[in-house]
DNA sequence: TTATATAGGTATGTAGGACATATTTCAATG
DNA sequence: CATTGAAATATGTCCTACATACCTATATAA
């Protein structure tokens, strides 16, 4: 797409006689891959001031236009940000600002979407351990509260929205804020496979261990015991894999 | 940053009296906000044709310079696909495009980066379930192969390559071409971060459970085994985790 | 002197026009 | 009928101008 170019200037880019360069990548695609390299490499650190629009654009003796196409990716990405007169800013991107405006059903394929699942599949087995780590004796009781609400609801909706906020609490506990927000994105997509998995009857598969169960092995019991119970507990979803 | 903004059209911000809007977002940032749920709410499928860029902007009332500024963004998410005359089309944007281009060590907080070190972490060990259900014997051969070649190596270089090697072929294992991506993205970042941990010596600890046991767990055992296998040939890097 | 108010300068944000380029469409020509 | 060539068109790039917000510094008032 915009990857794997040589590390040479636009200038012999262009002065390239009257052959046809070899990339294929537009104007912006390229500025914005060298001004990646050239932030990293000139020692930048988020804070740092960063050349003037103008200044890029002669540098790279492309238009202001172009310059502002691929400032504007990386704004998007958090990389840099911008106010009126001071310039702009290099800055700590956000990882997954990129990821939050793709995660659509509408959008992916159904083997994205398949992988993304067992993605989370991996990640609540793989999380037991810094559950253990890090758990709280408050964490358990919001654990418990949630598991009190279940018992009380017969609407499906409000069953899955407690479902949601049971596992949400448990990437919260493994006080992993990356791997939380990364989960929280994923819950829409979710949803939507839960309801694949379904059927037309509407009716979820329940797994074999409950939440209490899961709440009691990690109160008295090890990383071990709480990965196969999670397991056992996502087994509905399990079985869908091939 | 560039979120949570309401359904409001651009002429309904700006005819807000005198009154400072609350929204702070540039234009592009409205416009790749409006033109995302365009595409989603239309129904719009990849492959299918968009708007000629003229048209969005008198649609939005802005700037033709806006809209592009806008969709660039876009296309470097591989969500919109452009030729010369043909128009746009949409397509399957790539998830981990956006990611790709932030994980630099040099860019990312400390706090971040042990994020992502644990991620990984919690992969290795979740994805057990996923090696056993598709393991291939041609996999096997090929892991020992890798180990074969780790018996000769003295060069601390050589070695972290291979052991590289080793776990990347585990994620290929894994069937989950997403998940296998990801790991590809992160190798920089352990990299760094593993050179931390071994301080000015320069000496890596190794776990209790070498390449070879998780072959054989892989080829004799189930995925319990595997997991406590691999926990323990990641202890040293759990050792750092609090 | 200190504080406030005012004026000017500056970098980004937005608009609009112009032309190049590539590619499709279609007509002309052998 | 096949090939060539011209026209049409949407994107890619460049340029200029001005609005906007914010910083700086100077001037004025307490």
């Amino acid at each position: 797409m915009s990857s794997n170019h040589r590390s040479d200037t636009f200038a012999e880019t262009v002065s390239n006689l009257g052959l046809t360069p070899i990339v294929n990548a537009s104007m912006a695609d390229q500025v914005e891959e060298k001004l990646r390299q050239y932030f990293i490499q000139q020692g930048f650190k988020p804070g740092d001031a960063l050349p003037k629009e103008i200044e890029i654009a002669q540098a790279l003796n492309v238009s202001r236009n172009v310059v502002r196409e691929a400032l504007s990716r990386l704004r998007m990405l958090g990389m840099i940000e911008t106010r009126k007169r001071r310039g702009m800013i290099l800055s700590e991107p956000d990882v997954l600002s990129g990821l939050e405006r793709l995660l659509d059903p509408n959008l992916l394929s159904r083997e994205v979407l398949q992988h993304l699942f067992e993605f989370r599949l991996v990640l609540e087995i793989g999380m037991s351990d810094l559950l253990f780590l890090r758990k709280k004796e408050s964490d358990i009781v919001q654990l418990k509260t949630i598991v009190e609400r279940e018992v009380n609801v017969q609407d499906n909706k409000q069953r899955v929205e407690l479902d949601v906020l049971f596992h949400s609490t448990l990437y919260r506990m493994s006080g992993n804020e990356t791997l939380r927000r990364f989960q929280k994105m994923l819950i829409p997509l979710f949803n939507y496979i839960v309801d694949i998995e379904a059927g037309p009857d509407g009716k979820t598969a329940v797994g074999a261990v409950s939440h209490s169960v899961l709440i009691h092995i990690l109160e008295q019991g090890n990383p071990q015991e709480f990965q196969e119970a999670m397991k056992k507990h996502l087994e509905p979803h399990y079985a869908y894999l091939r």
